[in-house]
DNA sequence: GGGCTGTACTG
DNA sequence: CAGTACA
DNA sequence: GCCC
């Protein structure tokens, strides 16, 4: 935020977009919450031509302070908003079209009203919006939803509005605030009887009904006691860091907090500390949390590329390496490398030798010294040599078939397999599974990362037939897009229904494949649920497209639950992976077990084999995310701030 | 020297 | 049951 | 492969 007026330095657009980006990326730029604009890609068309005004930069500034990716040149294929007060003639010359008609629907036009009507009805972090009419809405709450849209007021073109209201609402940037009602995609509920049922529209509201107290996990009592660590270990307990002690040894302190940090990853990184001028004797400092993932995406500027990228490129080696071999051992040791390029990647400084790479959690003696070996000779010779033998290779490009993973593609180069064409020709006799054979099919496709709008639209066009079959389902966006991704790997769809009506969802997902199929959403199948007919709790598994030609095949999961673990099963559906296994791990070692119907207390576990459970324990939170979060000690995370891995 | 998440579907 | 996949 |  360039704001020194006297000097009255004169910005281009692009200048001061990539300033604005430097401080982001320098955590100079105040990110104040919530990011309501994150998943938005946004063309602003500023008001002066050759040099911006005050109150483009202001708008620009805003824009990214909450979570927008900004496009430097128009590009229709991935924006989702323009911005712009020049007027429908200006804006389409500018834009390099002939009207403003051209721009695809799915694109918002807005004014630059827009911006500080959002910020003044929802940046306060107050649950209950004002909508541009004046009339409050306490229904759905907190996000940005078409009324803010459609206010002529606010639309940039009135050519334009009737072509958006024909188009379905988008659901909101996939965050949530810290309380209230957690609702999860369109704040434009279905169509539905308004007289009934007070109770359920929150979907996701907090336990209504069940007492609160805590539960321990008492039933394993024997389990708790033996280990040193409570119910709760205080050591584990994530409050956020006391910054007092700021004073002797800046980087002292920061290795036993990346210690703590890195030893379950729970804690967000927003009450992490910024040690990038420690040098300065500047003392400790407070960042806010920037989502990462949606920066890295169509930020032009590499995002705040790594000070140890080298070191990293070669981890990653040696973990492709291990991850190739099918062997356990290699497991195991993929997995430390990761972990290992996790710490290192939040590590502030650079790494100069062996030695200082060991202090890093998660790296030991072993890949301490390759670091060391790298740093002075420039090479690790054990990845040479590993990889000139070629099976990483084609372990890599035969796992890239979904069905495939490390057992069968190594099988298959020690066949003598070596491209796809043999795999498709059957080379060695090799049989592929009906799975396979899909996943060889749509290689390609089925290996790219959608834009985050397509997600959007497929998802968009799946709810209403689901909510045709039955318009009380709960059907939401999950994955990473509900952690505001700009990219996804698949669509991820969670459903379910609530239970005050006596009714249930049982045989809605045979009913919603056979529409999803006949729409010509669903494709192909890679992995039907068991039990679609009657059960509550099924997946399935498959690829989708778009229904218009040249549409790429999209991977697909369903999950439906009974709405008595939703909490449990939004934790789980949202992820990231890592993030994931760390509550698990946490909660195992708290003497609970954690899976997507719910938090388990008293759990008893073979002592020899200790994935067995003796005993399953008794549910002591379900029904929301937060009574989880809670009772694990862990502090709440919006989904956006669940990122471990990536 | 044991643990490193916990589950669902395929064949 | 092993293998693969999902977050 | 790392940590306890």
């Amino acid at each position: 935020m360039p704001k020194d007026r006297k000097v009255a330095k004169k910005w281009t657009a692009d200048e001061y977009i990539d300033d604005l980006f430097q401080k982001k990326d320098a955590g100079k730029l105040p990110m104040p919450n919530p990011p309501f604009f994150l998943g938005m890609e946004v063309f602003y068309l500023p008001i002066g031509q050759d040099v911006l005004r005050d109150i483009d930069m202001k708008r620009y500034e805003r824009l990214v302070s909450r979570g927008a990716v900004l496009q430097r040149r128009y590009d229709p294929t991935t924006a989702t908003h323009i911005v712009s007060e020049n007027g429908a003639k200006v804006t389409a010359t500018r834009l390099g079209i002939n009207s403003v008609l051209d721009i695809p629907e799915h694109i918002r036009t807005v004014n630059g009203a827009f911006l500080g009507h959002l910020v003044s009805c929802y940046g306060s972090g107050t649950h209950v919006r004002t909508l541009p009419n004046g009339r409050k809405d306490y229904e759905n709450a907190h996000w940005p939803g078409r009324e803010d849209f459609d206010d002529p007021k606010l639309a940039a073109f009135t050519e334009r509005i009737k072509k958006i209201e024909e188009i379905p609402v988008a659901p909101p940037p996939q965050v949530r605030r810290r309380h209230g009602e957690r609702r999860l995609s369109s704040p434009q509920p279905p169509a539905r009887s308004d007289t009934e049922d007070e109770d359920e529209d929150p979907r996701f509201k907090r336990n209504p009904t069940k007492s609160r107290q805590l539960p321990t996990p008492s039933q394993s009592s024997d389990i708790i006691s033996r280990s040193s660590s409570p119910g709760l270990p205080p050591t584990s307990s994530p409050t956020p860091y006391d910054d007092e002690k700021a004073d002797s040894d800046p980087l002292a302190e920061f290795y036993s907090k990346a210690r703590e940090e890195a030893e379950l990853g729970l804690n967000d990184e927003s009450e992490f500390v910024d040690y990038t001028n420690h040098g300065h004797k500047r003392g400790v400092r407070t960042i806010t949390h920037t989502p990462p993932s949606v920066w890295s995406v169509d930020n032009p500027r590499p995002t705040a590329s790594c000070l140890n990228q080298d070191i990293i490129d070669e981890l990653e080696r040696l973990h492709l390496i291990h991850s190739s071999r099918p062997f356990e051992e290699d497991a195991w040791r993929a997995f430390s490398y990761k972990k290992c390029i996790r710490n290192i990647k939040n590590h502030p400084i650079r790494i100069k030798n062996g030695n200082e790479a060991r202090q890093i959690y998660g790296v030991g003696e072993k890949t301490a010294s390759k670091i060391n070996e790298f740093l002075t000779t420039g090479k690790i010779s054990r990845i040479t040599h590993e990889l000139s033998k070629g099976d990483v290779a084609a372990v890599k490009l035969f796992t890239g078939i979904y069905g495939v993973g490390s057992h069968t593609a190594y099988n298959w180069y020690t066949l003598g397999l070596r491209t796809l064409e043999d795999v498709r020709r059957g080379k060695g006799g090799v049989k592929l599974s009906p799975c396979q054979e899909t996943g060889l099919k749509f290689y390609d496709d089925i290996n790219l990362r959608m834009p985050r709008a397509e997600a959007e639209e497929i998802f968009l066009m799946i709810k209403p037939i689901a909510l045709a079959i039955d318009p009380k389902l709960s059907v939401d966006i999950m994955g990473s897009f509900r952690r505001g991704k700009a990219d996804c790997g698949d669509i991820d769809i969670l459903i379910t229904r609530p239970i005050h009506d006596g009714k249930t969802h049982a045989g809605v997902m045979a009913r919603l494949w056979a529409g999803l199929h006949k729409a010509r959403i669903l494709t192909e199948d890679l992995a039907l649920p068991s039990n679609m007919e009657d059960s509550l709790e099924c997946t399935y598994r498959g690829l989708c497209s778009l229904p218009v030609p040249d549409s790429r095949r999209r991977r697909i999961d369903i999950l439906m639950l009974p709405w008595q673990y939703r909490g449990a099963a939004l934790l789980y559906y949202t992820g990231d992976d890592i993030f994931n296994r760390a509550m698990r791990f946490k909660a195992g070692k708290m003497g609970y077990s954690l899976n997507q119907r719910g938090l388990y207390a008293g759990v008893v576990r073979n002592p020899n084999k200790r994935t067995e459970k003796t005993n399953q324990g008794n549910i002591v939170a379900s029904e929301t995310e937060e009574e989880i979060f809670k009772i694990l000690g862990v502090p709440w995370q919006e989904p956006w701030q669940r990122v471990r891995g990536a």
